[in-house]
DNA sequence: CACCTAATAT
DNA sequence: TATATTAGGT
């Protein structure tokens, strides 16, 4: 409790003191009412059950800091000139900051547009319940998203762009899931088919790794030899292949092998969703493998 | 043409 | 490393 917290009467100097936007704060609770910065919304047990890691502990400054920059972000595009700020980028960023994100907000309404350099904007698309197209059918026109030079941003899969990827996929089913029928059923401005093309075929390698894996307690702890059958099944092992160092080269050793998705870039697998979005149950992982021998579309 | 996989480029 | 692009095939 070391600091005093006093929203309600502290002023934004952004311009000048009636920078302030008052109508902002009816409603909102008193100061006196609100825990102190300084208190943790929850308790350290369920934190680190969750992995959660504390913020640093913040204080009136880095409050009042963050309420200029907001402001003034404001004051400078106001209204819904939000959206002219994206071309304003688009064209701004030459060679260097050609990264981009396209992040799903919690809704399904919404995605951010984030650069690389931290710019981030909000585009707004509606998955209607019009479109619908089983049979395909080219609706949804354009939006490459482009460079100025016509080159073409790198998209960043954000867990939430990836998870609107999975749900589709997993609402089409492994087997029709394509490349173009994702993008159509994704509904996100700006991505293309290569895109999702690509990040199928990662999505595809990485199901394989899974289904090769054992699902069931990838063996937590070390438990004694003798009453551990074979709880690990070995991935893939091919006639003939070396478990390590065949290709050698980048990376080295133990981390280059579980590259990419799973492991990777969350604790939580980026991959891996719930089990469930409609009724479209394949619960069995290991059932599209066949595919690749026969022929069946 | 859309799709697939593997390899390679950025 | 993650994503894009290309090659070569169905």
């Amino acid at each position: 409790m070391a600091e005093e917290v006093r929203i309600n009467t502290h002023h934004v100097t952004a311009g000048d003191d009636d920078g302030r936007a008052t109508e902002w704060e009816a409603g909102l609770p008193n100061a006196d009412d609100l825990p102190p910065l300084s208190q943790f919304l929850i308790s350290p047990e369920l934190a680190s059950a969750f992995n959660i890691t504390p913020e640093p502990h913040r204080s009136m400054t880095d409050v009042t800091r963050a309420s200029h920059k907001t402001l003034s972000t404001l004051i400078k595009h106001p209204k819904h000139h939000m959206l002219e700020k994206l071309n304003d980028f688009m064209s701004s960023s030459d060679e260097r900051g050609e990264e981009m994100v396209v992040e799903g907000d919690h809704t399904d309404e919404t995605v951010d547009l984030i650069l690389e350099g931290s710019d981030s904007r909000k585009l707004r698309r509606v998955c209607s319940g019009g479109g619908g197209g089983g049979g395909g059918g080219g609706e949804e026109a354009d939006s490459g998203l482009r460079d100025r030079g016509s080159k073409r941003i790198r998209l960043v899969w954000t867990p939430q762009l990836h998870k609107r990827f999975v749900e589709v996929v997993r609402h089409l089913g492994v087997k029709n899931a394509v490349p173009k029928t994702i993008m159509q059923l994704m509904n996100v401005e700006g991505l293309t088919r290569e895109n999702v093309a690509s990040h199928l075929q990662k999505y595809r390698i990485y199901l394989k790794r899974m289904s090769g894996l054992s699902i069931l307690t990838p063996v937590p702890d070390p438990v004694p030899m003798a009453y551990a059958p074979q709880m690990v099944r070995m991935p893939y092992a091919p006639p003939g292949m070396v478990p390590n160092s065949a290709a050698g080269g980048a990376g080295g050793g133990v981390r280059g092998y579980c590259h990419g998705f799973g492991y990777h870039s969350h604790p939580y697998n980026m991959m891996m969703q719930p089990k469930d979005w409609s009724g479209n149950g394949f619960g069995s992982v290991s059932s599209y493998q066949k595919r690749m021998t026969a022929n069946d579309k």
